[in-house]
DNA sequence: AAAATGTTACGGTTACCGTCGAAGCATCAG
DNA sequence: CTGATGCTTCGACGGTAACCGTAACATTTT
């Protein structure tokens, strides 16, 4: 039953209270050096290189060195989703300590920040809102799809799906999307396929730009008057 | 940071193999006493009952008490697809330790068996590669939908959607499906609320039967000419 | 070369948690 | 009422692992 004993060691793993914080500031899909993920884990560096060996050697991460730095990053998306699905089910009925003040406190992150791979925050959820209400892409709990017209819109702001849709061979339709309950705002934003192309060319266009190496982001003017012009969206 | 110590702490929870093993019996859905979770933790009664109200307290478990008996069942689908995105991290690349004999060695499970609230095995990969072949379901990574042509054909057989699609007041479209990639045949099958509604409807239609108890089914007579006759699968 | 920074390796201490024995309640059978 | 079964609580034991000293190694900068 290696599977199993396997399954208990991923999960002791993410149990040990200095590895999640790790793992949770690597949800914003950013590489971070062991220095940085030491210091977000209240622990010594010596600590933070043990964890970071053995999440890496387990394949929850995977390193990149660069200099006389090694930027460790998640594994994959699956290790993500992971993570992603526990914070689900600790953000639960079952915690009801501190009801109403969860989330991040800080305003920024509120606004718009990373998850993983894709936007979330206000920004995150107001394009979800958006793109749903114009009838582009259709969203329901169990995933979601793109219209035909939202293949055509997203086509227009410079997102093509061709190289997406050549999944197996054939044309495998237009599912490329996946709801993300977001737990500050409660409220599902767009990830999957999807949301990590609209993040990348919302980085790539210049819409949106990083704060200081967080993992909260600033909406630039451009991205201002994008988002309102082909999203209808405004915040603030 | 109060979701980040219940999160260290629902990992920690599933990090331990006795309480892996509980979960993961847990995940064909039904409800088990204490005594059968302990058999299958191989621990005493003391030690497992102690686990079990840790797990319920911290809402991973629910119990209803019949008798001098206590069942105990996961809370919700959200845990179950957290165990799930668990056993997807075990079962990647990082498990190199027996890398081709995984999966259950039972025959009868691995021909058909119960996920939670969906089928699996290879029953359940032939249903799912059946459908989508016959157009009537799309499956992606990400998510899945049922087309129109597949809401008449699972409407034919006696599974009606019309309860499930009234979501948020206005029609939630067709996407009620959710690939769910098992661990035996390395292959996705239907889970979601279609794969939930399958399996209920086979059951009550009997077409497969429980064996004794486990998770594994068995497929009556009634059921292999109606797989058969309705989705050309055939076993064995 | 030498100093500075980032990362890894080794030993010893400490605290936590899983485990079981024994005992205490609840429920069902006779 | 008495005995049996299922489950839980209490207390003590033991092992594991997180943690931080100190120190070594690697890389970059001066």
């Amino acid at each position: 039953m290696t599977s199993l004993s396997t399954f208990a060691e991923i999960a002791a793993l993410a149990g040990d209270p200095g590895r999640a914080a790790m793992l949770r500031a690597l949800m914003d899909g950013r590489a971070l050096t062991a220095s940085e993920l030491a210091y977000v884990a209240g622990v010594t560096a010596q600590t933070a290189s043990g964890h970071l060996a053995r999440m890496t050697t387990a394949g929850l991460l995977s390193v990149a060195k660069q200099g006389r730095h090694r930027y460790h990053r998640l594994a994959s998306s699956d290790v993500a989703q992971m993570i992603e699905s526990i914070m689900q089910v600790a953000s639960g009925p079952g915690s009801k300590r501190s009801p109403l003040a969860v989330g991040p406190k800080d305003a920024a992150l509120r606004l718009a920040r990373t998850c993983y791979d894709h936007l979330a925050g206000r920004l995150g959820v107001a394009l979800a809102d958006a793109v749903v209400g114009s009838g582009h892409v259709e969203l329901a709990t169990d995933g979601g799809l793109v219209t035909d017209a939202g293949v055509d819109f997203f086509g227009s702001i410079g997102i093509d799906f061709s190289a997406l849709m050549t999944r197996d061979g054939k044309r495998s339709s237009r599912i490329l999307c996946r709801p993300c309950l977001d737990w500050s705002e409660r409220r599902p934003h767009i990830a999957g396929s999807i949301g990590a192309a609209l993040c990348a060319h919302s980085f790539a266009a210049g819409w949106i730009d990083r704060i200081n190496g967080t993992r909260a982001v600033m909406i630039t003017p451009k991205g201002q008057r994008v988002f309102l012009e082909q999203f209808g969206v405004q915040l603030g």
